[in-house]
DNA sequence: AATGAATGAGAGTTCATTCAT
DNA sequence: TATGAATGAACTCTCATTCAT
């Protein structure tokens, strides 16, 4: 690996981020071989390695790839001078469209990432937990602010929230008719107002 | 194969399919050997294919034992004479609650089912979508009712309630000091009252 | 691995290092494939897993076969009641004789040995110091009993000792023609009178 | 390939002559590689090309320049007009001098020859025959002179000077603390004296 | 004179599976 | 009922080599 830095080396290493993440979603990380990646884009299965050191720092790079931007994005919603409700819509909305977006890349992320290296892993955790603490942060300042009941438990809303927008990304990714935005405005009524008659 | 009907074959059969089952979880269907599988039960490699003919037929038994009683409560659930919240809180409960009796099992229906070849897999779909069926019926009972808003898209519903219940789950079978009757309240109150303050 | 213990699985295992040996004195480790070995012996190339953990072990095996008995025999000479010549005469022919018989297993500890991973390596290196600080006792007692020099370095006489009988082995190796018996009786007298005319 | 007479392309060739040199002989030919040969030379592993049309044939070069010089020293003393014992140290001298200054290109002719093709490995066999021819020339004339005794065979003394050498040459290449002249005098005493006490 | 990119052959290794015992 | 032994296909990874630039 020498070419580091070229155009092309940068470009080509791209697309084979994304083929990676399109194989891997399909059949898991075990279950992949890197002939599909490497096909997948247009080179020999050997030529792959000129772009990852192993199919491990593959899966690697597809998970970060995965969640980069869409934790990016929690910070600004996070950071933003919003009411409660907007924020939480914002949420959804940026979880659910990335999946529209790098739907395999966070699906990956998702269900392999546990196949990775220890210390890959940890790094990654952090990312996430970012991301979850930022959300809580959001109910938090909900409560202080009356717009959301004094009852709920901030910790589970936000695991709630992510644990809903990934199932709905799963059928997203799986089901490419589903309309995102019915599915972006029904997430959010069942959060803010839950199933029931309000009295 | 003489003493396929033993009682000791039978009983020897189930103790691979939890050992499977917990094989499976741990590694996933391809990352998993059947050199695992057999320690883990005390037996050597070759000797499980005298309860499997293949590790594909193992994975098929494992989500069948996944859902199977859990299909099985649905129905009494659905069947029976109960109010709309009552309904939902035992539905949740069940769910929840197989997630910790037979937590690998389940994981394992959920998200390495699709590795199963295409006969069997659409024979555990259509126990999938009765189960999906019953509690969209709840659903539409409840709109009847009055108990659940008229506004409500019954089929997002019943898949919502399902991912919210699977994404515990996942937690659940990792976490196995989290207080499972406490995750099962805090649901149901989202999925009845919403996370914002009733007027 | 699991017969570990068995009769027939020791005795392949032997077959199978005398394999090993042969194919690695001929290309040399880097150079041998599993698959020869395999064939060899009769087998296929995966089957040889069933008895060595990696190409690596089975290098490891073949030294160790290599060195092993004839450094007990060293340790029957140097304890030995013999006067000096005797025992330099013997630790010759043992030396030599290992080379007829265990030929390839012998070459291979000398020329391959530092491809084994530390950890390995170091334990066959005390076997081989041992070795060589018995050969310098029998020196030393040879000085003592004045049938070796004052002036002789007894260091350095054993490490040459060692040293030409390494490069006849080579020799007798590659030359299955070679009189054995002629080669020890010169390298004694060699060794116990040099080239030169005595005066 | 224009500048294959260049100035520089000549001295770029030894360069790399000199750093296959020395990866071999870490290494060995097959556990080499050419990214290892070009990176110790500041180049990429394509160019190696430039210089060499095959791995093979920087083999070939290397053992060509570790025998080349130190064969025509050996014509240079055969020729010369001194006793046999100024002989036998000046072949030792120049022997074991050679590992110190081309260690590494000898080691790997001694090692590593053998994988060569046919064609190249005889042509360097020529040269190294020539070289054990001399010498054995050096002990008969010793023989007719008077000084070394009639009942040595000169072709095994021949072989056993070499030998020798190359024993310790192995050890010098190793441990380059190892002080060459106290090796030279005290290997020229054994092959002259013989290590038991003149009469 | 040198390089980036790619290739293809072959290596070591793993593993589901079979079968005589 | 279970096992030891073996197999063969598949897979990851390495590397000498090529070639346009």
């Amino acid at each position: 690996m020498t070419g580091t830095g070229t155009f092309k080396y940068v470009q080509q290493r791209q697309t084979a981020i994304r083929a990676a993440a399109t194989v891997f979603a399909e059949k898991g990380f075990h279950g992949a071989c890197t002939k599909d990646i490497a096909e997948r884009m247009g080179i020999k299965q050997g030529s792959l390695y000129y772009y990852f050191k192993s199919k491990e720092e593959a899966l690697g790079e597809v998970c970060l790839y995965g969640i980069q931007n869409y934790v990016e994005h929690m910070a600004t919603i996070a950071d933003s001078e919003q009411p409660f409700e907007a924020k939480l819509v914002a949420t959804v909305t940026s979880h659910l469209s990335s999946y529209r977006e790098r739907n395999e890349a966070l699906k990956v992320y998702n269900d392999e990432r546990l196949y990775l290296p220890k210390a890959r892993r940890s790094r990654l955790k952090k990312l996430g937990s970012d991301y979850r603490q930022r959300l809580e942060g959001i109910f938090e300042e909900g409560k202080e602010t009356g717009a959301v009941r004094r009852s709920v438990d901030c910790h589970f809303a936000a695991q709630a929230v992510i644990g809903m927008c990934n199932a709905w990304g799963d059928l997203i990714v799986r089901d490419s008719e589903l309309d995102l935005f019915e599915v972006i405005q029904k997430c959010t009524d069942l959060l803010i107002n839950g199933f029931t008659k309000q009295s």
